[in-house]
Order: C-alpha cells, then structure tokens, then sequence
DNA sequence: CGGGACTCCTGCCAGC
DNA sequence: TGCTGGCAGGAGTCCC
C-alpha cells in the first residue's frame, strides 16, 4: 500500500545509490510480477549507467543513459534494500504488515537483483506481486501506457481547486472513488483519500459531481497538506535510520481516521469513527463533520 | 461510456 | 492447538 508519500521516501532513500552508478548485474528470478518482465530486461540494463531516479505517482523511474528507463511500481508489499559489504546499510524502504526481515537477495520473494560498479546490491522484494517493472524509451516516457493515463501530481502547482472540480465534473461516482481513480489525480491511496476527506470535512460518500467551489477549496489544500506531512515523516525516518529495521511507511505514521473504527471523531470529537466499504474497499470517517 | 465488481497474490489473524 | 476463511488493496480488465 504505498502511496505517493512513501514512494517519494523510497526514492530518496534510494538516488544516493543510484543515481551515478553503473549497472553491473542484474537478476530477475521469475519471470513476472503482476506484469512479465520485457523480454530484454536483463540485458538492457547490464552496463548501464542510472542517471536520475524520478518519481511519477506511484511510480518510480529510473532514467538510464541512452535513451532507456526503467519503471518500477511497489504494488502493495513491494520494498527495496540496500545491501553494501555484506551489509544492510539502508532502510528496505516499505514494510507494512509488521516487521519483516531484511531481503538479503536470497529470500523467497527476493525478485530483482541490482548490483552496482560501487559493489552495492539493491534487492527488491514483493511478496505479494502486485508491483512491476518495465523498461520504456526515456524520450517518449510520457507516452507509455502506464504512464499516458496518469493525471496530475497532487503536490504540484497544477492541481488547483478549479482543475480538480473540471475533473469531478459530471462523475457520479462518490468522492472517495473518484480520488483513488488515478486518472483524477495521481499518487493518492486509500490511507491518504480517507485522511484528506476527513480534514476538510467532506463526507466519503458525496457524489463527486457535487463538491462545488467551496469543498473543493478545502479539498486540495488538505490533499497536499496530508501529503506534505507523511513525506516529511518519511523523510525523518530516512535520516534516522540507523540500522534498526529499516521499516519505513505508514505505520510510523499516525492516522486520524483510517483503521480507527469506532474511536471518537479525533479533532472535533463530534462523533464515531465508522467504517463503510465502498467499490470493495475500507472507508473510515466520521458521519457527524464530514458532510 | 461510466462505474462497480472482479482479479491477481500471500501474510496475518480472528474464530471455530 | 491447528486449520480455515476472510481481509488487506493498486490498478487493469470485464461487464452491465
């Protein structure tokens, strides 16, 4: 369940690594993730020197020289980590069920193997396979499938009021479900809509069509505020890494509303939290503020 | 064509 | 105690 906060910690934590360096191995142990893996995956990218890690909505993007990038998706329970003289020198980026063990490149869900010209192994682990990686000539990145039906960032200047309230215009879908579709805005999940939803009082359940000028102005605000903040903590996390765990992702967050099912409404202690499902997914929020 | 349901996958945990 | 079924969900696909 990464979001867009969590990649972006990701990619932090891991540029210093790449960025620069060479290719010199790479491994994929089976032939897929939730997408098989091209064809020439291996080959591609042997010998090839990462120029910038990117992110795009969840998506991280390696920018290689020679017109190549590589795209990485963390599904649900993909994390990297990085391994330098035998040892686990930075976090694995994103555990979200407990803790698990560092991937050391040999475990039954290790699934991508880099190693670098400075000697680093950077293993990607995904138990359940929801993540992918591809390949995707770097000029014409923008026009991959993956990437042609993203909409906006949420934390950049092009993600206004008015440019959201064009995008819900005519949705009848409920609000909730409107913000997970990607295409409205990229990056956001289900921790973070239901958070955002909370902090501008808007209920879950409203037709998108309806938020109006007013809700919306409220929206977008508390979309990159709720954002701004969970990166921030990512970012402590990153620089306090001292070898622990390496657990990086929501849990060393606190949420106001999601997974708090009946606790008292946090900021304005009005009501309940409670607990809907809306297109098969959890949605927290409370009833009595959020309208 | 919009929107909801379904699907992939595996770890975990409540409940029997 | 040990098994089982349900749940978690990003995002593509399918169907009404």
């Amino acid at each position: 369940m990464p979001e867009l906060p969590e990649v972006e910690t990701v990619r932090r934590g891991l540029a210093p690594h790449l960025e620069g360096a060479r290719l010199m191995r790479v491994d994929a142990r089976r032939p897929d993730l939730r997408i098989p893996f091209p064809p020439d995956f291996r080959q591609a990218l042997t010998g090839r020197r990462i120029e910038r890690l990117e992110r795009r909505a969840k998506y991280l993007v390696a920018r290689c020289e020679g017109d190549l990038a590589l795209i990485m998706h963390l599904g649900m329970s993909g994390r990297f980590s990085v391994i330098q003289n035998g040892q686990i020198e930075a976090p694995g980026a994103f555990v979200h069920e407990g803790t698990m063990a560092q991937a050391d490149g040999n475990g039954p869900h290790d699934h991508v193997v880099f190693e670098t010209d400075a000697g680093t192994r950077i293993v990607y682990s995904d138990h359940r396979r929801f993540g992918l990686m591809t390949l995707s000539p770097s000029e014409t990145l923008d026009a991959h499938p993956l990437m042609a039906v993203l909409g906006v960032e949420p934390i950049g200047d092009d993600f206004t009021p008015d440019h959201l309230l064009a995008k819900l215009e005519g949705r009848h879908t409920p609000i909730k479900s409107a913000l997970l579709d990607q295409k409205v805005v990229a990056g956001l999940g289900n921790i973070y809509v239901c958070e955002a939803l909370y902090e501008a009082r808007i209920s879950p359940r409203r037709s998108a069509y309806t938020i109006g000028k007013a809700r919306a102005e409220r929206l977008v605000p508390a979309i990159k505020g709720v954002l701004a903040r969970a990166i921030e903590a990512g970012g402590s996390t990153l620089r306090d890494y001292a070898g622990a765990d390496g657990a990086l992702g929501y849990f060393q967050h606190s949420f106001k509303v999601y997974g708090r099912e009946g606790e008292p409404c946090p900021d304005r202690d009005c009501g309940t939290v409670h607990r809907i499902v809306q297109a098969n997914r959890s949605t927290f929020f409370c009833p009595k503020c959020q309208r």
